[in-house]
DNA sequence: CATGTTTGTTAGTAAACCTTACGAACAAAC
DNA sequence: GTTTGTTCGTAAGGTTTACTAACAAACATG
């Protein structure tokens, strides 16, 4: 709570215009005075907000509210659901690119895929810009806003400080792409944005912490609704943190025993094809492993809530019971009585949507 | 940035307000136009707000500045340091309860302290109320507010709502005290206070953990110059997780290898008491315990601070090297190269001085 | 049909910050 | 000693923002 720049009062009408259009997001169908009392406001302020609104085109009146109360009928708002729609991006897969053309509430109206082909450093830059250029060209409406979900470790500018598997370092992805086609762009880490998918589309609460589980391991983390980004923005990067006190298998980083050694989908698919017999035993000792890794986080932050993105096949069972049997088994029941640990409900495009998200929250203020 | 609340120009001007008197608390000796060029607001709304804080007597004017330069000599102003000083109190001490009045600049100018001998409850209350009213006796200016350290979990409206040692349970410490003397009073974990002290007061970064060892062990989590609560205001209670894989002693609790049963105080000392030839090496193990359980926390929160506070004799020596170590090789060097594990600088008057930073934030809006 | 309720707008006011302009007080240069 | 330029603080006036008060329109209800 600590002020640290001035505010104005145009800032204070930014916000308080955030606040129409979260409500309109939020709700629909609303009238002025609806929106005057959920916000605290007054009809009279509300009807200036919503007259600059309409004028902008976000705003629309849908006709007169139907059902039979005294009064004159209301004349209900909406935001214009027509006017944008969002171009979403996922490069958090091994091998390929995905994106999504999406519409306002982040419904998925068109599909594309790039196969990476082993790119790397400009060359995965370029596919990330000729995947952007067929969505965009798919779009039936102006497009809002374009949104990057990148692995690694991307700073608030947008720029991939590191991303190992993409060959990147010092990638200025967000102003090359916002150059190239003149849109707003924001680029996040993917577990970040999914964390905000999940908050947003999915039923998750405003502390909740994301594990992202694929060919690697990462996290994102929601605390107070804002996600958190760290002091070099590589919070949520726990994929290299070490698990336990009795060694582990070797990893790639040189350490032994990193939680990425038990949890990373290729090791386990690997261990299991190894030996399928061992399945149940090799999943729930990785959920273990998780739980171990996460007790500690879970116990300082006093999180509630814990979400699994990755393979349903594999984290979805054995491993989620042992993940979240650990969790209890090594923290205060009494703080954590009611932590829950859950499959993300938004599937493979978990990434994507949260891309969405975050153009929304840049542009509109809303998610 | 999820806006959830109006926001009126008034609320602005209240952030202005304490912007002026943040930089003042800061820099003092300033004049309105050095105000105006670091706060960027005009001059003319500067003076503004400064009149309205000389009316009020929480600033003063202190003369004119004396180098030679061109123009009009400035007028030096300054917050009213003489106008107030504060209480603070720290509960989380085992045996006694100790309080003390603080200047504005957090600065101590009297003590004193109380036994508990091992009053619990409403005789614990009393106790508080006690000492409280003999340390605002003893202020010589009137007193801003009133803070109260207090081990166990509080919630924000200053009730704790679970602190054992105490015998507390849904104890409105905050109303009581408030009542009772008719002043502001602020009542907040003892871990989370220490935190702001050292934020304050120390050379703390606005991210950091504080780990605070004594018959318990807690911490306290700033995230962006913000305490951190959790979803049941349990955040840093970190004294009963599991460190490890591999056992060890029975806790209070029930479970096995909680960090208490590694790290705090009286098990410390009575393990070197039992075999002192053998101290270096329990205070090593301890210190490899307390990294064990802060790894993934650092590594999720890509935290660069970590101050530990408690005994110096215990904790600064082969504790925090085994500690710091034990980071460094269960995390990513990438990501925390500049990872820091000190001793606080503040000592054992961390809390009560804590205290202090909580009621100066919630009467000025400064800290 | 009269009455009361709800909606949205108009008109006027108060608060907060801005721009512009100015006098006071000084240093430095001539 | 005078001129010039700088800096400080204040005064006056304008713009933005949201408020209160009042009202017409449109409806339900007794």
């Amino acid at each position: 709570m600590r002020p640290t720049t001035k505010v104005l009062p145009e800032h204070a009408r930014g916000h308080n215009r955030s606040l129409v259009l979260q409500t309109l997001y939020r709700a629909g169908q609303q009238s002025r005075a609806d929106i005057a009392r959920e916000t605290g406001l007054t009809r009279v302020t509300i009807s200036d907000l919503v007259a600059e609104l309409i004028v902008e085109g976000l705003v629309i009146e849908t006709g007169q509210r139907e059902d039979a109360r005294p009064g004159k009928p209301a004349t209900l708002l909406d935001l214009n659901r027509n006017a944008f729609q969002i171009i979403g991006i996922d490069l958090s897969e091994y091998a390929i690119f995905r994106g999504a053309v999406l519409d306002l509430d982040g419904q998925i109206l068109h599909r594309a895929e790039l196969p990476l082909a082993g790119s790397t450093g400009a060359d995965a830059t370029a596919l990330v810009s000729a995947l952007a250029e067929s969505l965009i060209a798919q779009a039936t409406l102006p497009v809002l806003g374009l949104g990057v979900g990148s692995p690694g470790v991307v700073d608030l500018a947008g720029v991939v400080l590191s991303a190992p598997n993409l060959g990147w370092e010092g990638e200025e992805l967000q102003a090359t792409l916002a150059e190239r086609f003149g849109i707003p762009v924001v680029v996040a880490n993917d577990a970040n944005a999914a964390a905000l998918a999940e908050h947003s589309f999915g039923s998750a609460d405003s502390d909740m912490m994301l594990i992202k589980v694929g060919h690697g391991v990462g996290a994102g983390l929601l605390l107070g609704g804002t996600p958190l980004f760290g002091s070099r923005f590589a919070a949520g990067e726990i994929g290299h943190v070490v698990v336990g006190t009795d060694g582990g298998a070797e990893c790639a980083c040189g350490k032994r025993g990193c939680l990425e050694t038990w949890l990373a989908t290729p090791r386990l698919e690997r261990a299991i094809a190894a030996s399928p017999d061992r399945e149940l035993q090799i999943l729930t000792e990785a959920g273990q492993r998780l739980g171990i890794a996460l007790a500690p986080v879970v116990g300082a932050l006093n999180l509630a809530e814990v979400v699994l993105s990755g393979p349903t096949r594999l984290l979805d069972g054995p491993l989620a019971q042992a993940t979240i049997e650990t969790l209890r088994n090594r923290t205060m029941a009494e703080f954590h009585g009611d932590l829950t640990l859950r499959m993300t409900t938004l599937g493979e495009d978990i990434v994507m949507r949260g891309a969405a998200v975050m153009v929304l929250s840049a542009q509109l203020g809303v998610s």
